[in-house]
Order: structure tokens, then sequence, then C-alpha cells
DNA sequence: AAAACCATGTAATTGGTTACATGATTGG
DNA sequence: CCAATCATGTAACCAATTACATGGTTTT
């Protein structure tokens, strides 16, 4: 079938050749906002992918660090992202542990659920100042870059969603406040 | 040690006494936007969570259709509800196959991008409809409720996102027009 | 009588997490 | 030399999905 997952990192293989490892940090830097990995689930599936000749690997060393095997795309595994491209997504299956709380938030004490709402409030103005510091190296390196478009509207999309929800913090403080 | 559906469930019942099958109407209804449950998951967690004594059920004869099995809070239920509200959530682990798909747009046609998104800011234009539905409702029959803040916060999150969401495929569509 | 809805359940499988284990290399 | 970083892997476990199965009740 391939999962997600497997289509994650035949994605990231059209950008360049990589390691494992590599993966998981591209993830924690250009895709956090809507995808991460864990080593767990990572070197497992490119094992099977391989094994499915989607990718293949080959040890090669470092300038520093230990040598990496690094992944490319066979043209099979080209492909096969390409038809899962243009599929319709499935429906989104969103589950929030933080909205749950609040949803449920009269359940316990007010100033438990106000404090987690400065928390989170803090989060995403923390999340708001990493997207500007994308934003300049981006432009940059991107500038005629086939992906340029979709990048720079996946960071768009992070940014205005961001926005929201810090607009939504202050009106929930605001809130907050009138209660007392 | 209690999954998250546990919780929902827990959560839930302090509303009002329950069947499963009405919990996953209220999923559907209420909470779609941060929360969704699944009949094979629900009936085995109601098992579960009967067997640990934190909810009970009994049959009951209802107006139209067939008996159901109605469940309420145990006291040592709505304890260990408390106890989860107040602890911190986990980090939001998010895998959004729509923005993955987005992200590695560069390898698909342009056009089967540029439906998909129109396609999704249909879906949008339909939530933010169910929105309003559910703000005139809700106002009327929550006036001086216990949930009353929560629920039109909550709400009122759903609406800013979505909002935020439309205004991202406009943006998108009109850099769609502007390589053509 | 059929379709739609109300209602509950289970078994097989999947997809992924967590924790553990190992070891090379680099910088202080 | 020690800590941090780079790098790969696996085994046990888990939560949840999917598909299947059943049957009562209401509406048309």
């Amino acid at each position: 079938m391939g999962s997600k997952t497997d289509m994650a990192i035949l994605g990231m293989l059209t950008i360049e050749p990589m390691s494992g490892y590599e993966m998981k940090q591209f993830c924690e830097e250009s895709l956090s906002h809507f995808w991460y990995e864990t080593f767990g689930n990572l070197y497992p599936r490119l094992k099977q992918l391989t094994d499915e000749g989607l990718v293949k690997g080959r040890s090669e060393k470092r300038e520093r660090g230990p040598d990496a095997i690094v992944y490319s795309l066979t043209s099979q595994g080209r492909a096969r992202l390409r038809k899962w491209l243009i599929e319709p997504p499935d429906s989104e299956n969103v589950r929030s542990e933080f909205m749950l709380k609040f949803f449920f938030g009269a359940q316990a004490p007010a100033d438990v659920n106000e404090q987690r709402l400065i928390d989170y409030e803090e989060e995403q103005k923390r999340i708001r100042k990493r997207y500007q510091l994308i934003e300049q190296t981006l432009r940059d390196v991107l500038d005629g870059h086939k992906d340029e478009f979709y990048w720079l509207m996946s960071l768009r999309r992070g940014q205005l969603l961001n926005e929201a929800r810090l607009r939504w913090c202050r009106e929930c403080r605001t809130k907050f406040a009138e209660l007392k």
C-alpha cells in the first residue's frame, strides 16, 4: 500500500539524497507545522522501501561525523510518489489533546486553564519568530527553485494559522479577565 | 494509563449520560474540528472503562429506536478526568496528508494542485457555514451554562482557523493565476 | 417490503511509539 | 577525557482503524 510516512520519505528525496538522520532533521526544521517523524518509524520504513525498490541507499563518508547511509529515489520511487500526489488526500482525522482539555475546561480550576493558555500563547510566539527566520533564509535560497511556490505558500499557511491562534489566545485572555 | 479517547469519553459524560452511539454523534456535531471517534474504538474503550470502574452503563428504553446502553460517570471517573485535565497536554504530533501533498506539489501537474486547492476551499466554506449555524443555536442553549465560556471559545477557535485557511486558499489561488 | 437509521460489538491488522542498544566522531 | 552530536537499528508494545457481523426500529 504505502503509508504516508513512505510518501514523506519519497518526497524528501526529491529535494536531494538524504540519510534517515537528515530526514528527521528536515522534518523538524521544515515540515514541523504539518509533519513529524521519529527514528523508530523512519529506519524500518527505509528498509522496507529499499526492499520494494523505491529507494536505494549507499554508505557515504561525510565531511564530519560518522558515515551515513544516503538514500536516493529510484525511478520506481519517483513514479510511486507522483501517483500518490495526484490522488485526493484522506480526510484529516484531527485529535488535539490541547483542545480536548480546553473544551472540558469547566471541570478544572479556571487558573489551570488560564495558565495553560498563557503557555500556549508563548509557544505560538516562539513559532512566529521561527517562521520569520525561515522566511528570510527561504526567500534567498529558493529564488527560481522548482519548489519555490509550494514551499513559500506552505510557510505562509503556517504563518496565517499561527496568527489566528495568537489572536484566539488574546481573545481568550480578555474573556478570562472579564470572568474575574 | 488511560488513552485520550478514554478522556474524551469521560469528558462527554460530564455533559450528560450518553450511549456510545450518541458519543460518536456528539464528536461529529460538536468536537469535529479537533476530535473524532470511530465505533470500533469507542465500544472497546467503553468496555474497558466499565471494567476500571470509571463509567457505568445500563440498558435503557428510548423514545424511538432500539434500546441503548447509557453510560454515566462514576465518582472515580470524574476524579480521573479532573486529574487528567490539570496535567499539561503532550506536544501535538501533527500529520497533514493534505499539506504533505501540497509541499511536494512541484512533483505533480500544477492543475492537479490547483483543483485540490479549490476543493479544499469549498470544504472550508462548508465548514464556515456550519460554524455559523452552531453559533446561533449554541448562544441560546448555553446561556449561563457551566460550559458556556469554553464551548463558545472552542467554536471561536474553529472559526478563526477556518478564516485563516480560507484566506490562505485565496492567496494561493491568486498566485496560481499569476503563474499562468 | 425496503431503505434508512439506531445500536452494539469483535477480530485482524496496521501504523507508529517508546525504550533500549550500539557505536563513531567532534569540540571543548 | 567527557559531553554533545551524528548515526543506525530493533523489539515490545499500543492505540486505533477497517472490515465484518448482527439485529432492532422507524419511515416511506
